[in-house]
DNA sequence: AAGTCGTGGTC
DNA sequence: TGACCAAGACT
């Protein structure tokens, strides 16, 4: 072995009393009023006690690289309008993104979706009936749209108590802490995979996994960890080294892209505006959007809308004045939308570059999934109907 | 196996 | 206030 390779991460001593301290931290400090994880009446589930797979489940996608706070109205929301894994399935994807609109990474939803449809399928009343469509193993999860290795883990554990191990940004954090691993977990998953299924507590999974995401999301948080309040201190490597804080190791991020785009509100002359759905793969697919495109070097904004539109939707406008600027960061790339209104002038709109294309009045817009982006010029436009203003001044 | 894929909270 | 980051999965 090259001694140049940093070691697997390592249980430091006996688990028994890492066990114990942090369910003990966790019975009076951790966070119970999650909805998903207690019954219909509001008690918690005893040990080996099943929870209700669908809410789970659904939970478990919108955690995914997001935060516990904003997941729960969409959650809740979600909840009334699919109840069960029937509704879902029998939901339209336009109602579905409608529910996730705002929430980010939109392929979740179109998975979530897709693998509802498939455990409807292959559900379906053997006679006999079990009646249970719900995957007990590790690879019946996975084998679902979206539902990677550590939601597979989440799920099984959460909703039926079975050991499996998880391993998302929390666990990352506290384990990379409590070894005071030298190099980023990114290089090392499969050692902080044994390291969580080391620890893992076989008599209690549910509890463990969960103490352990609460001990990363409120005490071994990202910056200014409260190591006071921590029941593994004494164990904890990092804590020793001085600096906690230290941990885990990041690599430097790769620079991020900026572009501007041009976007052209365009209206006609009944005053209704143009909007297209995105492709259903890739950036915000399948979401709606006033149409547009990256400006080019040297061309000025208004050239850039007029010949985007041009090629994604074969029609000529003349573009007026400007509605709203603002700038938008992705987790890849930085965008300064630069938004005019636009007046339809000629031909009939082709969706060269999206799903459909559509003529809406403002207050149709409401009932489209827009990206966050997008809900920001749909407030302008709104402020600027709202004042009377006609749509395309010039 | 690095790049792609969103948004809001937080300091 | 910009930069970091979150209950990751997929290609």
């Amino acid at each position: 072995m090259g001694s140049s390779r940093t070691r697997s991460p390592q249980v430091p001593g006996p688990i028994e009393p890492l066990r114990a301290h942090l369910l003990d931290w966790w019975e009076r400090d951790g966070r119970h009023h999650i909805p998903w994880k207690l019954h219909p009446d509001g008690s918690r589930p005893g040990p080996g006690e099943p929870l209700a797979a669908y809410g789970v489940w659904v939970a478990e996608v919108m955690l995914q690289q997001t935060q516990l706070a904003v997941v729960l109205p969409y959650w809740h929301r979600w909840m009334a309008a699919f109840p069960d894994l029937d509704a879902l399935a029998a939901a339209s994807e336009h109602e579905v993104l409608m529910l996730w609109q705002g929430l980010g990474y939109y392929a979740r939803a179109r998975r979530l979706h897709a693998g509802a449809r498939q455990l409807h399928a292959t559900s379906q009343p053997s006679p006999q009936g079990t009646g249970d469509p719900w995957p007990r193993t590790l690879e019946g999860w996975m084998a679902l749209p979206g539902i990677g290795r550590s939601t597979a883990g989440s799920i099984l554990s959460s909703a039926f108590d079975r050991p499996f191990a998880i391993l998302d940004g929390n666990v990352q954090r506290v384990l990379a802490r409590l070894v005071a691993h030298p190099a980023p977990p990114k290089r090392e998953l499969a050692g902080f995979w044994r390291l969580s299924e080391t620890l893992l507590d076989p008599q209690r999974p549910r509890a463990f996994n969960q103490a352990l995401m609460d001990l990363g999301a409120g005490v071994c948080t990202p910056r200014q960890p409260s190591c006071g309040a921590c029941p593994w201190q004494a164990h904890c490597a990092a804590y020793a080294a001085g600096d906690p804080g230290r941990f885990p190791v990041k690599d430097t991020p790769p620079p991020v892209p900026f572009q501007v785009i041009g976007v052209g509100v365009v209206s006609d002359a009944a005053g209704r505006v143009l909007i297209d759905q995105r492709l259903p793969e890739g950036l915000l697919g399948g979401l709606w959007e006033f149409p547009g495109g990256k400006q080019e070097p040297g061309e000025a904004i208004e050239a850039t809308i007029q010949r985007e539109l041009r090629e994604e939707l074969a029609i000529e406008v003349t573009v007026g004045e400007e509605l709203i600027t603002l700038e938008h960061a992705y987790s890849h790339k930085r965008l300064r939308f630069v938004v005019h209104l636009c007046r339809w002038l000629a031909g009939e709109p082709q969706p060269l570059a999206s799903q459909q294309v559509r003529w809406v009045t403002p207050d149709e817009l409401a009932s489209y999934p827009f990206p966050a982006a997008n809900a920001r010029i749909i407030a302008a436009l709104e402020a600027r109907v709202a004042a009377g203003s006609s749509l395309a001044a010039g």
